[in-house]
DNA sequence: GATGAATGAGGGTTCATTCAT
DNA sequence: GATGAATGAACCCTCATTCAT
């Protein structure tokens, strides 16, 4: 708050970001409060509109951050220098572990979603983001045909989606799932066996048959 | 609308259910309004209270019915009289069919765990419903295991997540997922494909080591 | 104050639509407040938007009543009934003390103009109150033509005009025109000299010259 | 726009007050936008302040500037050295291709009766524009009169105030009255006829009775 | 003279809910 | 059971103005 006297525009603009991220998360898009945002961004509620121009664009660029974010960490696993198996065990386990330490992406998402993804319809950056990714595990993915520990014919988008969606579906709907399993989906225990059985799921179904 | 005129409690109370769903579904908890869903309903707003309390105990009684159609119509699959690897096959299918054809149930759910299962928390009857659904995949698992064609030591809710998972984030997610990898996800070509993508990779997942 | 307790949805939109068009002459339509117009009406302002749908709306409703309330007015001067130099000065005389002593008419569509006129553009019902004006005035022209008491070609659309500016821009301009020329414009006396030399001004170029 | 980046304060000052009177004609002083006025000026906002202090003052300089143009055109019309007839036709002609070549004019006016002439009313400098007006006309129709061209006892104010007021009405008022006559008041030759029937009128209404 | 960043009050509008009938 | 009218709090956003540099 001492800071936030001090003139800093680029401070200032992110720790307006960071707020929404938070808030746009706990809340969703519609039920985020442009006050609650500006309030715990230590900034007056007129900067919002001064920086991201309104509460769509705000989101919009709370969404950007938060690929950049992940999509940057992918690329940090270097999953090029591995062996197949190797780098396909962990692109699994960073998702996973991505998704746990960050449920903010998740509501993020779904907020997008829930809105038919009309804001990353207008955002050429996020689809750029993702041709990498494609590409580095589709290179994987041939590696490990032509060496023969995969089998032939996986097309690298739909296992990259069964990768994120068998972490993302526990995580995202952990409440509902807790409650009507009857257990407690958060515990620690619990955590690390669904890292286990996902991990063996994707590579069993991987594998080449014998 | 004729009949919105006569007397009919149980049809209003129906009407006034059904336009709620389908608005929570379409907009969220937060998004959806009274208003609407009462003119939709082609009921007088004062209705819904009468009928339902307030907004979240309408919320609630939309999710529990949608908890209690997916949970008969799994039923009606019978998987205790197939064949072990057909009853997999079949539960997996009718689980991707059955979200690709009731999106409402997807986006109810988001809404749920944005708000932290809160409603979900109140009720026993949802919790009340799963223990069948559990117990019987436990029993074709056990079945499977038993006849040698599923690998040991699967649990069942992991199993059940897994499927489930597998069909929710790709349709739950399919506008971003659309966007940022450049294929429209819903097309019919993509759509069979990702059910046979799913069946192959449950099935390698569980089937025993040779 | 008592009154507005009581059920009574018409006096309670026709008080919002009186406070309206009073905030709406005294602060035009930019300037007009909304919380003022409800609390004036002793309305809550949600009524405000129950009723006309919003300020725009409730802007045009507050214009179409004033042109209905000046054009029945002149209707009820039964101007066909009279010889035509009665019929013209009973006109002029009425345009010049209707504006005196509803200024409210004047500012709203000084708003309406400043706003390219289009809440009226929209409006079917303001173009249909003022065919019967021009006819009107076109038939006491006719029979004065016919009776030699007035010249030929004369057009009722810029008669019309003519009278209603001569009054317009005196009453509209006063705190200009009084501070340029250095009179009270508004002074008793001012007012009934304007008042007759519009009369002698209309009357005098309408004469059929010698 | 390579100027605007030189320290020319003169320049700038005019830059700001030309921006300021269109956006004031536009949208009148309320719906008027410092924001706008300053980026049309290619200046920031804060120079507005600095070099007019406030909104309203601006507002007055704008104002002032447009009556000392209008009041030094009509000096160069030179009518004290025309026929008093001649005299009487140029200044309603002027008058009325004035307020056609310059609607920022009417808007200005109207915007400043709306406010009840308060900015007017503190500025000396634009009532000491008027005298040499209403002197001028006073003489052009001291001459008439003598000559017998004119008939007596017209007062210059009075006459000024229809002059303007012919041309000021149908041209401030021109949407309105364009939609209720359903007719467009701006087209070419609605235009001439307005003129010639404004001229007819006034000369006939000032002409000596045979 | 000039700039971008910041402010607080208030703008129109919409919300879930309840009252009187 | 059912209705239209009414409520007050809060929503997103914008305003003229001023600060620090």
């Amino acid at each position: 708050m001492v800071n936030s006297k001090v003139r800093d525009p680029e401070r200032t603009r992110q720790r307006i970001l960071d707020a929404a991220t938070e808030e746009f998360a706990r809340f969703g898009l519609g039920g985020a409060r442009v006050d609650r945002i500006a309030s715990r961004a230590g900034a007056n509620k007129r900067m919002l509109y001064y920086y991201f121009g309104d509460k769509d664009r705000l989101f919009l660029a709370a969404l950007e951050a938060r690929y950049a974010h992940i999509r940057s960490a992918e690329r940090a696993l270097e999953l090029e220098h591995l062996e197949p198996l190797a780098a396909l065990k962990r692109l699994v386990e960073f998702t996973w572990n991505y998704f746990l330490e960050h449920p903010e992406f998740l509501t993020l998402l779904n907020s997008e979603n829930l809105h038919k993804g009309r804001h990353v319809a207008r955002s050429r950056r996020v689809r750029d983001m993702h041709s990498p990714l494609v590409e580095t595990l589709r290179r994987v993915l041939a590696r490990g045909e032509r060496g023969g520990v995969f089998r032939k014919g996986v097309d690298p988008v739909q296992l990259y989606i069964s990768i994120a969606g068998e972490g993302y579906f526990y995580l995202s709907n952990r409440y509902t799932l807790s409650q009507i399993f009857g257990r407690d989906l958060m515990a620690a225990r619990a955590l690390s066996a669904r890292s286990r059985h996902i991990t063996d799921l994707i590579v069993q179904a991987l594998r080449r048959p014998a």
